[in-house]
DNA sequence: TTGCACATGTAAAATGTTACATGATTAT
DNA sequence: ATAATCATGTAACATTTTACATGTGCAA
């Protein structure tokens, strides 16, 4: 289980509630760990019960209390002990290749249904890209960043370089899908 | 759930027992879909009980007998229909990525512990990118592919991707690593 | 005789997803 | 009024991972 060491990343960076960590890993974290709130609620849980984390209670004026999560010693000793830890090679699921080659077993007429799926699924790629590009401008254009600013800017980076390679595959599947049948006429 | 849609293209491609099915997940399927022999048996038995896959009992010689398992015109049916349907966005889960931003809160000598993981990861990726470009000189050397070749090789031209970014991320992240400490003595 | 490939499973634990549940404030 | 944001959870279900379990034949 990594979601209790992203947490963890994510606590130092910045203590938070639940809930602004749940927001976050809808925006910078999500980029390469996703979590709803309802997992994120029961990690929270169980990291404070191992002491680390602690949570200090605040009011706020015409909002619902919330719970600040600060990472503790011990939780900061644990997770530097993680990242020394072999990397296991990420588990591979890849929807859209499924699709790709069952696409073998389908008719022309299946095909183009296909084929206007992965213009849509292209199209949600574009969006996430520029995405990742207006945050990069935004968070990493002036000179000079400390360390964090520099790791955090190359895993964004990785996730630029991830889209651009998706965008350009997907068109490669599609003049492939194209080739399949190309008597479609015009009209 | 896809691994039953993964299964299924699968035996469609060719028909196979669980055990040889296990072996495929961890060749040229596992590229793109990860399944261990206790998942995939699990499936097959599901599948199965709703007649989308039928199972003929294969008596072998000086070996233990096996089910070989094909797809139904059911079985069929169903992966065709769920070609159609939205690709759902991938769950992003990159360990090495929340690692990466964790060095942050670690001093030089860890993160020089990480340098050395990460290159051991990318060693690994460079393994697999020979054995998908020895794949691919090995089954899609020759000319006029049928439908089906093509799109497993536009499969495999996306792992291809795939892996050639992750080694020019990994670069990326080894030289900013580096960066962060750059007074190391050479000896 | 030790280990690997073949062959098929069960059980328990950990994780992840989906639905349900509540309640206040702010903006339209 | 209605929806969106803030804020925190529980419960049920599905899926994945890890460990356990068994047995044959062949090669080093």
């Amino acid at each position: 289980m990594s979601l209790e060491h992203a947490i963890l990343v994510s606590l130092l960076e910045q203590p938070a509630s639940g809930y602004e960590l749940a927001r976050r890993f809808d925006r910078s974290i999500g980029r390469f760990w996703t979590a709803t709130h309802q997992q994120i609620y029961r990690v929270l849980k169980q990291l404070a019960e191992d002491d680390r984390i602690t949570g200090e209670e605040i009011g706020q004026e015409s909002l619902p209390d919330k719970k600040l999560w600060s990472v503790t010693p011990t939780g900061r000793a644990a997770l530097v002990g993680w990242l020394h830890a072999p990397v296991r090679p990420e588990a591979v699921r890849h929807e859209l290749a499924v699709k790709i080659r069952g696409a073998a077993f389908d008719d022309a007429a299946g095909r183009a249904l296909l084929v206007a799926e992965v213009e849509r699924y292209r199209a949600d790629h574009e969006t996430v890209l520029a995405g990742y590009l207006a945050g990069e401008r935004r968070d990493f254009g002036s000179a000079a960043p400390d360390a964090r600013a520099a790791l955090q800017h190359v895993v964004l980076r990785g996730g630029i370089a991830y889209e651009r390679m998706v965008l350009a595959w997907l068109d490669d599947v599609l003049a492939t899908l194209r080739d399949l049948d190309p008597e479609r006429p015009p009209a």
